[in-house]
RNA sequence: GGGGGAAUUCCCGAGCGGCCAAAGGGGGCAGACUGUAAAUCUGUUGUCAACGACUUCGGUGGUUCGAAUCCACCUUCCCCCA
């Protein structure tokens, strides 16, 4: 064996705990022990955003690239139009060509953060490309005598909805996910398709597809879903998702979402969403208590430069010890800024939180005093009527605070 | 095609014609405790010029002094039979 610096990827991914299940380990094992595989990951252009959860995926990618294997992002803009049904209580929204033809766009733009797509490294294909023309007849012919009904209803990802009720239209999907298998296999020598988890049923629909038609070797595997210890999804917020565009997740939000993180689930995410090497982790593994603070303001500033880059994180992570820890000024913060002349007009400090979007409502805004959870330059208001004041500001900045975490700066311009 | 049921606030889910801005739970938010964590406890959770007023219970009309509750039609979903 070639003393190689890189070990087997496939012990990397196992190593850092990505891998859920594999449909022959040793073969692909083997497979990859040499470099230059290519293999595909399917992502569905259902929003103009990729989000945390498609990031792990992209992690496994990038793992693979780095091995000298062959990504190809296969996006689903013809699969988009059916919708996966797996893990979904009920119908996908249909989503318009042009809304599709959008999405895909930014993903390619995101996906670029970690995976390199100059000289043909890795590529990205649509299914649309090949699903849009399919003839419905022929389709059944060369791909529907090979599925079997009674299986695919015993599939886990089917079983959910079959209580809830499941469309002819979505049954369809396994058989798309398993014909891009073949499309691929057939065009790019693709042996392997990876995805997450909830994948399981559609992957080897399209490793048994690519089997039966091409005898050929195809593989799955599949990674662990970025859950909490409690089992949770990772990356939602009561906001929504966390994105990975800026636009709509702030890289500030963004670092604070990791930075507060549960304990439990620090490990597995510097190891899952970082490349820190696995001896450092080991390390930050050891801490106990508060000193566990130190892990996970690593692991925010690592997703944060490598999603937003060095400048956002820095200036994030500054922001977070200004706030948090008293240590020199807080750089950018959500500012709202006022004129003299709205200062004259002895504005209340009720409106002006609802302007700068702290609250959603002026009820919730006097909820919120009454329970002591507003604070004008740290101090409590908790009187309703309370108006700005020129002596509120020092340097012509006024700090606004809700609870313990959301800061806003007013500003006098 | 025939028959039966359902739609309630962010989610689940109670709801007698007036006492319903609507029980309870979840989630969210805030406070206490902390480590910017978790767990726990407390408060709160439609809007507003706020002891009052206004807008909400799938949609549209109707009955009534008064409708989330009754009636008609419509929409969507589920179940049973074919």
């Amino acid at each position: 064996m070639t003393v190689n610096e890189t070990k087997n990827v496939f012990d990397t991914l196992k190593e850092r705990g990505y891998l859920a299940q594999v449909t022959h380990e040793a073969e692909v094992r083997e497979l990859l022990a040499k470099p230059g595989v290519s293999f595909y990951i399917g992502f569905d252009p259902t929003a103009d955003s990729l989000h945390v959860g498609h990031f792990v995926q992209m992690m496994v990618m990038a793992h693979m690239q780095r091995a000298g294997h062959k990504p190809i992002a296969l996006l689903g803009g013809g699969t988009g139009m059916i919708g996966d049904p797996s893990g979904r209580s009920d119908l996908r929204q249909v989503m318009t060509k042009e809304t599709i033809a959008h999405n895909v766009a930014q993903f390619r733009r995101q996906m670029s953060l970690l995976i390199d797509f100059s000289d043909d490294k890795a590529i990205m294909v649509d299914n649309a490309d090949w699903l849009l023309n399919l003839n419905y007849i022929d389709f059944l012919r060369e791909v529907g005598v090979h599925f079997s009904v009674n299986r695919m209803l015993t599939a886990e990802a089917y079983k959910q909805r079959l209580e809830k009720g499941l469309t002819f239209f979505e049954f369809n999907y396994m058989l798309m996910q398993a014909y891009d298998f073949l499309v691929l296999y057939r065009e790019h020598n693709c042996k392997l398709q990876l995805g997450g988890d909830d994948q399981w049923s559609n992957i080897i629909a399209g490793v048994e597809l690519v089997r039966r038609k091409e005898q050929g070797e195809a593989y799955g595997m599949t990674f662990k879903l970025l859950a909490t210890s409690a089992g949770i999804k990772m990356g939602k917020t009561a906001q929504g998702a966390v994105w990975l565009d800026p636009d709509k997740t702030s890289p500030a939000d963004f670092y604070q979402y990791w930075r507060n993180i549960d304990d439990a689930d620090v490990v597995n995410c510097l190891k899952l969403l970082t490349f820190l090497p696995m001896a450092e982790i080991e390390e930050y593994a050891q801490l106990k208590d508060e000193k566990i603070n130190e892990a996970k303001k690593r692991l925010a500033f690592e997703l944060t430069k490598t999603v937003h880059g060095e400048e956002a994180a820095e200036s994030a992570r500054k922001m977070a010890e200004a706030l948090f820890e008293h240590k020199g000024l807080a750089a950018d913060m959500p500012t709202t800024e006022l004129s003299l002349a709205d200062l004259a007009t002895e504005p209340l400090l009720l409106d002006l939180l609802l302007e700068a979007g702290l609250i959603p409502s002026k009820g919730e805004g006097r909820r919120l005093m009454k329970q002591g959870g507003i604070y004008l330059n740290d101090e409590a208001v908790t009187d309703f009527t309370r108006a700005l004041q020129p002596a509120d500001f020092t340097d012509d900045t006024a700090l606004l605070r809700k609870g313990k975490k959301i800061y806003h700066r007013l500003r006098l311009v």
